[in-house]
Parts: C-alpha cells; sequence; structure tokens
DNA sequence: GTCGCGATTTGCT
DNA sequence: GCAAATCGCGACA
C-alpha cells in the first residue's frame, strides 16, 4: 500500500442540484476517522452504493414547506451532515446539498465496506444498518463537515470511480409521499444494495 | 397536554 | 405477511 492520499470531495460538489449530487455520489467513499482508537488506527472506506434525493419542492422531504425543528438542517451550507432519528430507534445519514438557505439532501442508503476485516460481518446495506455499522448518531454526528478530511466522518473521492458499474435510476423506498419520483439511484448488481 | 405518524428493521405467525 | 419497538415534531385542544 503506497501512501495514496485521501482526497475529501470539496464543498462546491454539493452546491449542485440534489438529483445530480445523489447520482455523482455512487462510486465516490465514506471515510471514517477512528478518532476514538488509540493509536495509528486506519481510518475505515466505504463505497457508495446507494443513494436517493429530497428537495426542497418534494412532498416527501422533511423541509416540505417547512423551516423549524429537524428541516431547519437542511437549509444549512452545502457539504454538512443532517443525521435524524426515525421511528423512535434508526439513524438516517444525509449530506446538504443545494447552496445555503435552499433545502436539499441526499440520504445514504447503502454502502460497500472496503477495508474493513471481513468477520466483523457489518451490516451496512440500509439507511438504518449502515448507521448503526458505524455508530453514527445525531448527537455526534449531526452537522459536522462531510468535505473535510479531518472530521469524522467525510467524503472522498473513490479510486473505482471511472470504471463503475451502472446505475440504476427507480422511486424512493419507505415513503408515502411522492411515491413516483424516480429520485433512488444505486450501482447495478452490487450486493450491499438494499432493495433490488 | 395528548395524539398520530414517520426517508426502518426485526421477529413472530 | 404483519406488527412491535420507540421518540421528535407538528396538529389540535
Amino acid at each position: 500500500m503506497t501512501s495514496s492520499k485521501i482526497i475529501s470531495l470539496p464543498q462546491d460538489f454539493f452546491n449542485r442540484d440534489t438529483v445530480t449530487v445523489a447520482q455523482e455520489l455512487l462510486g465516490h467513499e465514506l471515510i471514517l476517522n477512528s478518532d476514538n482508537s488509540p493509536q495509528g488506527i486506519k481510518p475505515q472506506r466505504f463505497k457508495i452504493v446507494e443513494t436517493e434525493a429530497y428537495t426542497q419542492n418534494d412532498p416527501a422531504c422533511h423541509a416540505y414547506k417547512k423551516t423549524t425543528g429537524r428541516a431547519a438542517n437542511l437549509y444549512q451550507a452545502p457539504g454538512l451532515a443532517y443525521v435524524y432519528l426515525i421511528y423512535g430507534m434508526y439513524h438516517c445519514l444525509n449530506v446538504i446539498t443545494e447552496p445555503e438557505g435552499t433545502a436539499g439532501a441526499v440520504l445514504f442508503r447503502a454502502i460497500e465496506p472496503l477495508t474493513t476485516n471481513p468477520e466483523s460481518s457489518l451490516k451496512t446495506h440500509g439507511p438504518g444498518r449502515l448507521t448503526r455499522a458505524l455508530n453514527i448518531t445525531k448527537d455526534q454526528h449531526n452537522g459536522i463537515n462531510l468535505s473535510q478530511s479531518h472530521s469524522p466522518l467525510f467524503l472522498a473521492y473513490g479510486k473505482q470511480k471511472l470504471n463503475s458499474s451502472p446505475i440504476i435510476q427507480t422511486t424512493r423506498i419507505g415513503i408515502s409521499k411522492a411515491k413516483d419520483y424516480p429520485w433512488r439511484f444505486y450501482i447495478k448488481d452490487n450486493p450491499y444494495v438494499s432493495v433490488l
């Protein structure tokens, strides 16, 4: 292993149309810095294999006709993390998109472990499972900057991006409003995708 | 103050 | 296939 440096995605990557960001994030990487560990533990790397887009004018979005409570997070600067609690027991991880003052976010639904030891059997398929596997919580990770490589969690350029598999675009999972919006993206034939 | 629901997962029938 | 677990937030009283 050479000393190839992990380059974080710049804030401008997220300062764009939410649906575009959701699609382009596939194949890039989510990096978990183990800053709680003792010395010299390598960061854990995960490939993003499944995402969904949520925008300001989207009836299924938390910020649809709302600016208070948890929805206020969605109007923040692009590149920040939005973590919320769903059904009282599971966390979901998003990254804020669009300029500050405009709501938008991309939900991470599934990731593929790239550096995890096989016997740990991390379950990272599904938005609730992946946050549990990485110990992501609202208290610790909501609002952190995902475009800075010194954050406990951040996003980075994927090395397999250029020759990645085809991308499938379908409707989103688990929502009752705007079911017909084709704003879910995943990498074809990837075994870590939550629902085929 | 009380009620109902939600971008989910799991276990039981 | 269906319901339980469990909590933040909006709607209503």
